[in-house]
DNA sequence: AAGGGCCTCAACCGCTATAGA
DNA sequence: CTCTATAGCGGTTGAGGCCCT
């Protein structure tokens, strides 16, 4: 591959931009539309190489670029976000509207990571840093998120609830529809506490189940699924193989909630879905599972128990 | 007041992906 | 298919401002 050699030209400017020249690409993106940037800067009278260009105009000029200090919710998406992401910046970007890459990478290393430091959680994995011991085991009450899947499952079709499917696409892609039908239609005629118990148990085992299903690529063998289900289409648009087998290989218990508070909230982040959907509500979830104080109950099935003490938050 | 260390963030660098000739 | 130009991504750098002593 060839490399560009655009900025290693004679009498091209580097460093800061004056104002005059943020105007000249200002007025020239105005006239002619974005692209073209390698041949831009002559045309626009700038000594500047086209990268350079471009980069000024998505990172600081651009109109929609939002300015100012970033609200208590993008902090919560871009965490939320690069849990399940990692690094990648512009993927997490488009789901902040007005924020760049560059200054979501710059806002994580300046404040975030040390945020999550401080709380005793590892910025690059998530996890409570002190969840393994020294020797690196394997934390205390590790199961297998099919495990985490049967288990929920079990406690979910107690409930009677059997549309696990429609709820997985529910909150997969963000169509609330299905998941308000589900629980409309389901033929449960307990009260409405039973009902939003079964349904977040019924998300919880859908979003591990599926990624089992996805890693073994054979979702009939899905434990709770009826045999016919497919979500390798959903997930796929979320998850990269390496991803689905990288959170296969290290669930926990702690971990398990994290990826489903990511799952959760990668649907209240899509913004084009919600939009379409207004009556979609997966964020009183979110509330619930935030509240879960996973340092005083790391076993999942305590947890899961105490759920009919608790389900009155999303009620 | 001075200056040294720290922090922030715009800008750069190196690289990959992709489109088109 | 190969080559080249261009776009875009993520990591890194460094200037300038701020804070502390």
């Amino acid at each position: 591959m060839v490399r560009t050699p655009c900025c290693r030209e004679e009498g091209i400017k580097k460093g800061a931009w004056t104002p005059e020249e943020d105007q000249k690409l200002i007025a020239y993106l105005q006239l002619h539309g974005e692209g073209g940037w390698r041949t831009l800067p002559e045309k626009a009278g700038l000594k500047r190489c086209g990268k350079s260009c471009r980069l000024r105009w998505a990172n600081y000029l651009r109109p929609d670029i939002k300015r100012g200090e970033f609200t208590p919710e993008e902090d919560d998406t871009i965490i939320k976000l690069h849990a399940l992401k990692g690094n990648k910046w512009a993927t997490i970007a488009t789901s902040i509207a007005g924020r760049t890459d560059n200054e979501i990478k710059n806002y994580w290393n300046t404040n975030l990571k040390k945020r999550l430091k401080q709380k005793g959680i590892d910025p690059s994995t998530h996890k409570p840093i002190n969840t393994t011991d020294q020797t690196g085991s394997e934390p205390k009450h590790h199961i297998s998120s099919s495990g985490s899947a049967r288990l929920l499952n079990r406690v979910a079709s107690k409930y009677s609830v059997d549309s696990n499917r429609d709820i997985l696409t529910g909150i997969i892609i963000g169509n609330s529809t299905n998941i308000a039908d589900v629980s409309q239609n389901s033929g449960d005629v307990d009260s409405p506490t039973k009902k939003s118990t079964s349904m977040l148990l019924n998300n919880m085992a859908a979003a591990s189940s599926a990624r089992t299903s996805i890693l073994i690529n054979n979702a009939s063998t899905s434990p709770g699924f009826s045999d016919n289900c497919s979500f390798t289409d959903d997930l796929t648009v979320l998850f990269s193989n390496e991803e689905i087998s990288d959170m296969y290989m290290h669930v926990d218990n702690v971990g398990f909630m994290e990826e489903l508070k990511g799952v959760l909230s990668y649907g209240v982040a899509d913004a084009g879905h919600i939009k379409d959907t207004p009556e979609v509500n997966v964020t009183d979830e979110m509330d619930f599972l935030d509240s879960w104080n996973e340092e005083d109950d790391l076993d999942l099935e305590k947890f899961v128990s105490s759920l009919d003490s608790k389900v009155g938050v999303f009620a």
